[in-house]
DNA sequence: TTGACACTCGCACGGTGTACCAGCACTATT
DNA sequence: AATAGTGCTGGTACACCGTGCGAGTGTCAA
């Protein structure tokens, strides 16, 4: 990746410096590029790969001198959770009807945790609070408050769609990214299960021996547990709208700040 | 916490043995032994503290001699997780509502992660597939059965649970866990939050800024999210039952082994 | 020229997981 | 009784980790 070291040629020294990063080697690194760097090597290696040794290597620079810009490799992962929230897309079509965008949201949210799948195992330790992660927030207490939500209440279905969500993600994650799940299509990925639960005693687990057989490919579809659970989800809180005398079609209740117009 | 060790006594050599740990010095360690100090230290500690020299100090044993029992700190921990599964405690009232024993089910699986909560963030990289944890994942699918579920849609909803159980444990602890919140009372905790959502700007999180002031103390308790999202789920799930020509009676359908006889 | 400052990085420390191997106490076999 | 094996222990060593420290660089202001 960076420029040829070990052939031989003197390089005529001085002249094409013979340098490995070009870009960095006037200017001064900035956090922004460590952030950048280290999402990259992470969606590239994994959490394993990442160390800070490894990270100043990949930026051409000491693996110390990231401290200068980073409190601690703490620090730093905070502020790559944050900056990977960033790719959450937010656009959402406030003509649709309340329980699609609610929807779509939590769709949004979870496609967009995925695109860095590799993070999923942090969520589990770590409350982010960047600016990024704020935003998404926001944008889905706007949405809840749209319908109806409000007090106790609103708190409570936020935790938990949030719940629900991550939960899903960080389950898919594990199931998908261990050393023998990676990279295997959904197919090997089927046969591999039903092997494993068909191995099972099934005097003593007659029913995960069964599971896998007696489900089609649709189940094991990418989201379509995501999807199933969501939609029951979306109809028990549509249910306790309409009950507590809270209304849900699209356009009634204050605004809210759900950017309606964007 | 061990024998006196260096207090000049010659202490009757070989008399009483003046060894550290007792119980260990003839009998051999055992594998089981090794995980439930592992479980008492990660209990004790949390993650950070957990090492293989530090538990093996802990049993009076040399860090290298775990590896005779355990080929790795990894196998160990996926060991010490289907262990903690035995804390889920699974009996559950066979005559009552349907409904009822599968709220009390997800309520108990929930509590038994819980009682270790340090363990929480394990669960976002790595799929346990131990005996006991393996029992659990069987009783909640007999359970789903007997509700009517079948086929794709007992594969989904059992997934769609599980993602909310371990969301909802997974997002409790990293709230409740964190260097500056571990073990602040529930109201310590609301302040916190509170103080940290006030200082936000208001323009641009409105409904974050709104958010805890006029959340009551009722939706700060413990396990309130959980049973909110909980319930609405069930909602969801009752009325994908009847929608769909399934039947949510108690003791209708075959029994599918869901231990009606505890 | 002299500082001050922003920034880089080599060194070293104390930690980690774990491979390797020499040693121990038994038990079974000769 | 001597020997060999076998189950088990733990010391040493290696490669790696995060990171404090302080000596170095280049740039700019005075």
């Amino acid at each position: 990746m960076t420029g040829s070291r070990s052939d031989g040629k003197p390089a005529r020294l001085g002249w094409w410096p013979e340098v490995r990063d070009r870009s960095r080697d006037r200017q001064p690194l900035t956090r922004d590029q460590i952030v950048a760097a280290a999402i990259k090597l992470i969606d590239a290696e994994g959490l394993e790969g990442f160390s800070m040794r490894r990270l100043g290597q990949e930026l051409g620079a000491g693996a110390t001198t990231l401290y200068w810009h980073v409190k601690d490799k703490d620090q730093l992962i905070d502020l790559v959770l944050d900056e990977s929230a960033l790719d959450v897309r937010l656009d959402d079509d406030a003509s649709a009807p309340w329980r699609d965008r609610l929807a779509g949201l939590a769709r949004e949210i979870r496609a967009g945790l995925k695109r860095h799948h590799h993070l999923a195992p942090l969520y589990g330790s770590r409350i982010p609070a960047g600016p990024n992660t704020l935003r998404v927030m926001e944008h889905v207490l706007a949405l809840l408050r749209t319908g109806g939500y409000d007090g106790d209440k609103l708190l409570l279905a936020f935790a938990s769609l949030t719940n629900y969500v991550i939960g899903s993600v960080i389950m898919d994650n594990r199931a998908l990214s261990g050393p023998e799940t990676e990279g295997k299509s959904l197919e090997e990925l089927r046969r591999m299960y039903v092997a494993i639960l068909a191995s099972l005693p099934a005097d003593a687990f007659p029913n995960l021996v069964r599971l896998m057989p007696e489900a089609g490919p649709a189940a094991i579809a990418e989201d379509a547990d995501f999807e199933f659970g969501l939609q029951r989800l979306l109809d028990g809180i549509e249910a306790d709208l309409t009950h507590s005398g809270g209304v849900q079609p699209a356009r009634s209740t204050r605004q809210c700040d759900a950017r309606e117009h964007g």
